[in-house]
DNA sequence: TCGCTACTATACATAAACGTATAGGTATAT
DNA sequence: ATATACCTATACGTTTATGTATAGTAGCGA
């Protein structure tokens, strides 16, 4: 009531959440130990109860503590933009870009499509964030985001850079040593790999496919796709992958490539905010270049 | 490059911006113009260039300093809504909401709305915002907002209360001293009174309405749907009002009730971190309620 | 059981941040 | 012209925040 909570508590407090324990917050954050601690005592004062318990092992966040835990963190996410963009030079493109997409194409996909950014471009870093959640963006966790969906967001600047076509695929190995399916019908009579919890993504698009799909269908059940990917390659069975991954890889091939009609949209999504950055720019024109020649139309 | 910035100097950094002097925002911060001086020089060395230009009527941001602005600003309404949500009482209702609605709706209907959940919890304080930007509450600039269109974010929780009839009207004292039109065809013989600026909610809305509307239509212009409504109780014309404040005033009287079909839902929404939090809930629980009447469908 | 390694809490000296006071400058009004 | 009301910049004493050092406790493995 009396004073405003001065902003480096809320950094102390972040630190101690995600570190869970004064002295693990210290080192992360440069600061020492009973700083930390004070900080955490302002805090709690200015509340009037209690953010943690003290224990041997640490400080254990209390559910108060844990429901506050989300506005500090974006404010975090906020600060580190804050200081990119502060840092990132206007004559010279340089500066840090985080980018988020899902497993599979940051590890299958982006390296090659930003070998060109980087050869033009050297000064700028990349950060990759593997992750399925759309609102990466939102919260300020990453820059430039690939996803597989148009984005809802009106905050966000958006382009559709191609389609991202879906296969069965086996890896060679895997066709030499078993017959080769022709029909959708004798998949059955394969070991299959897919994924394990159904979500919304997955029953959206499964939706209107022809034959159903089904979590029990499945002989090896993951969630992420460079798992499931590694399953395929490692001669398993046979399971779903995208077909740009299949054809750049000669130990995968396609099956029943007609089969299914999976086409998923493929965007390239950025904060307004960012636009007038020239790192930021650069980055997003050179996945908008590169993915578009990876997933034709 | 060496050590992170201070979030301190994030908060200064905002307050100079917004104040526009050293000395003012020291008043407002609590703090005093030496400090807040060296918190910008410690700042300005850090990013590597100057922030203001310092002047005899105050600092002056530079183009840079205004592109970093917002994040401080989304740092700050973070900030309030960690403190808000803080000190709210999980035993007893209380704390700060802050409401944003259209200028009109939180003149005319609000206050009515509210005063049920004023007497059931006398704790609960309120901040109104008149605005009519649909991002306010991903800025964090208010908790919960009433809008005449169903929002896209899908971090917000959101309820559709009703339907918005809007219809022509003026004065009695207007219709007592003119002859009241019957026909759609007759308006022009009136002086009316509608908006100045097109606006994108306003075209999305006159499109399919049966007749062109142009800002040139009107004899007096305004944005504001309170001034248009003051201009229309002046009995100076014919504009057009929501009919459930048409209804409840005496004074004014509904013209051609039939002749325009425009219907807009009426929405309630709020940011999903705030769910939890009781005297959220209990508002906007109230809002649904109240503008469930206000608003029948 | 002993030693090692976590951790928090406390004490104390120091360095850093801060506020007060003041100088100096520039508008605006009297 | 002179007074007033702004503003920034600088100097200096003081408070405040911080780091170092240490004590005390619990867990873990040899």
């Amino acid at each position: 009531m009396k004073k405003r909570i001065g902003w480096e508590l809320y950094r102390s407090f972040l630190a101690v959440l995600q570190e869970g324990s004064l002295s693990a917050a210290a080192r992360a954050t440069g600061s020492t130990q009973p700083t930390l601690g004070r900080h955490i005592d302002e805090l709690e004062n200015h509340v009037g109860y209690s953010l943690f318990i003290r224990s041997q092992s640490g400080l254990i966040p209390t559910e108060r503590a844990v429901s506050l835990e989300k506005f500090a963190l974006e404010m975090s996410h906020l600060a580190q933009t804050f200081e990119r963009i502060a840092l990132s030079n206007e004559d010279g493109i340089n500066g840090t870009v985080r980018l988020t997409t899902s497993d599979i194409v940051g590890v299958e996909v982006l390296p090659a499509a930003l070998s060109d950014l980087q050869k033009d471009n050297p000064k700028i870093e990349i950060e990759l964030v593997l992750s399925d959640m759309p609102q990466d963006l939102l919260n300020r966790e990453a820059d430039i985001a690939v996803r597989m969906f148009r984005p809802k967001q009106s905050q966000l600047i958006a382009r559709r850079v191609g389609t991202c076509k879906l296969s069965f695929c086996a890896s060679k190995q895997y066709i030499e040593t078993h017959v080769a399916p022709t029909t959708v019908e004798e998949l059955r009579q394969h070991p299959l790999i897919g994924y394990d919890k159904e979500t919304d993504f997955i029953r959206r698009n499964t939706r209107d496919l022809g034959f159903d799909f089904d979590r029990n269908l499945f002989n090896y059940r993951a969630d992420s796709n460079i798992v499931q990917l590694a399953l395929i390659r490692a001669g398993l069975g046979i399971g779903i992958c995208q077909l740009a991954i299949i054809e750049r890889d000669s130990d995968l091939m396609p099956l029943l490539e007609d089969s299914i009609k999976l086409e998923l949209d493929v965007w390239v999504t950025m904060h307004e905010d960012l636009r007038n950055s020239p790192a930021y720019k650069a980055v997003f024109d050179a996945l908008v270049l590169n993915l578009d020649k990876v997933y034709p139309d």
